[in-house]
DNA sequence: TGTACATCAGTGAACGCGCGTTCACTGATGTAC
DNA sequence: TGTACATCAGTGAACGCGCGTTCACTGATGTAC
């Protein structure tokens, strides 16, 4: 069931790769993000510092790597709820739902998002998040191109559109993770969606 | 003009906290978060490290003092603009415009509020700055309970309420913040006051 | 099939550095009598 | 009015610590001939 190492052999890179990632993220929810530190992700994976730089190069291309990784992970929790429907409401409606899911069964990867919001490894590696963003935001604004189109949805700039998708539930998110007590994700989820769909109407 | 200290003469303290809070915001505008360390603000106010911890206790301390400040500031500038009229959409619209302009004219604060988002001080120092923003929240609150005791506003729980104002806000604020060229004030301040009026709306 | 070499994941002791914080001190001002 | 003491803003050298990073190395596997 779970692959261990056979004796001394190495396993695939990727697989080293993946599990560097797992342990720093549980590294940053455990211990926060001043705990996140190379030597914690060192302690965590039982590597040496030396395995980590052959991987990732430095801590913040280990940083960059898992914040596309999840960055990626959230937004493929949108795009999988969206359907091809005429009406784009239920579509919106189902985004916002699964953008509060996410918050709360993947609560450390969007930690993470979020609490990266002004890391300095953002702009420094900006071409390898990128990569990870940019095809999966095309395809949200691909969905909701020929609903603009036909009138269904306000024709507003994908900019616009994405701060009143994301805003309200971003900003929900944020307050749930930084004290679970302060925000209610169930009120969140009965409330938000069809206000959001109202603020995107025509 | 500009009162300079008179011979070896001391200050008022008032003064020099809010001499060092000043510079702190500065070191955190210029430095980013990632620069905005205790001996950084000593450098920048030319004050001992004692001094700092005369007035601030600790590093944390003086971080929660400017996040205070700041935070009472951003919602001073909406408060500024609700007026009395029997019509709360101005009043809705005009706050959501004046977050932008806080966004831009005071880009230093908001960074700092927006940037300590995760920080570990706000727990640790939860009560210096409740003490602060509570009472700003509360006028917020009064402020529209009786829009919504009269049926125009939506009968909503004042977090539902702030995270709809807020969040596409906060979402362009960040955007805009994190990088200038990525986001635009301008458009968002004529696209989202009306958008998230309407999803105020019963 | 055997040998020589290249590749590459992974090791871990050691590096210098900047961090937040401490504390014994100075000296100006305020207060008591 | 003068003297003694308390208060408190401000000083700055020194503290130990944990940080990200380096680099000479090991050893297993892949490739060439």
């Amino acid at each position: 069931m779970s692959p261990k190492r056979q004796g001394t052999k190495h396993q695939g890179t990727d697989e080293t790769v993946a599990r560097i990632l797992a342990e720093a993220l549980r590294v940053h929810a455990e211990r926060g993000h001043e705990g996140f530190t190379m030597r914690a992700v060192i302690a965590a994976t039982g590597m040496s510092s030396g395995s980590l730089y052959h991987h990732f190069g430095s801590f913040d291309g280990l940083a960059a790597a898992l914040y596309a990784r999840c960055m990626a992970e959230l937004l493929d929790a949108l795009l999988e709820v969206l359907d091809d429907g005429a009406d784009p409401r239920p579509g919106i409606e189902a985004a916002a739902r699964a953008y509060l899911r996410f918050t709360r069964e993947r609560g450390d990867a969007a930690r993470f998002v979020h609490a990266s919001a002004y890391a300095a490894f953002l702009p420094e590696h900006a071409a390898v998040i990128a990569a990870s963003k940019a095809p999966r935001m095309e395809r949200l604004i691909a969905w909701v191109a020929p609903h603009v189109a036909a009138g269904r949805v306000a024709r507003l700039s994908p900019a616009m559109m994405e701060m009143l998708l994301v805003g309200p539930l971003a900003e929900t998110a944020r307050r749930w993770l930084s004290d679970p007590a302060s925000a209610d994700l169930d009120e969140a989820a009965a409330v938000l969606p069809g206000r959001i769909w109202r603020s995107l109407q025509p």
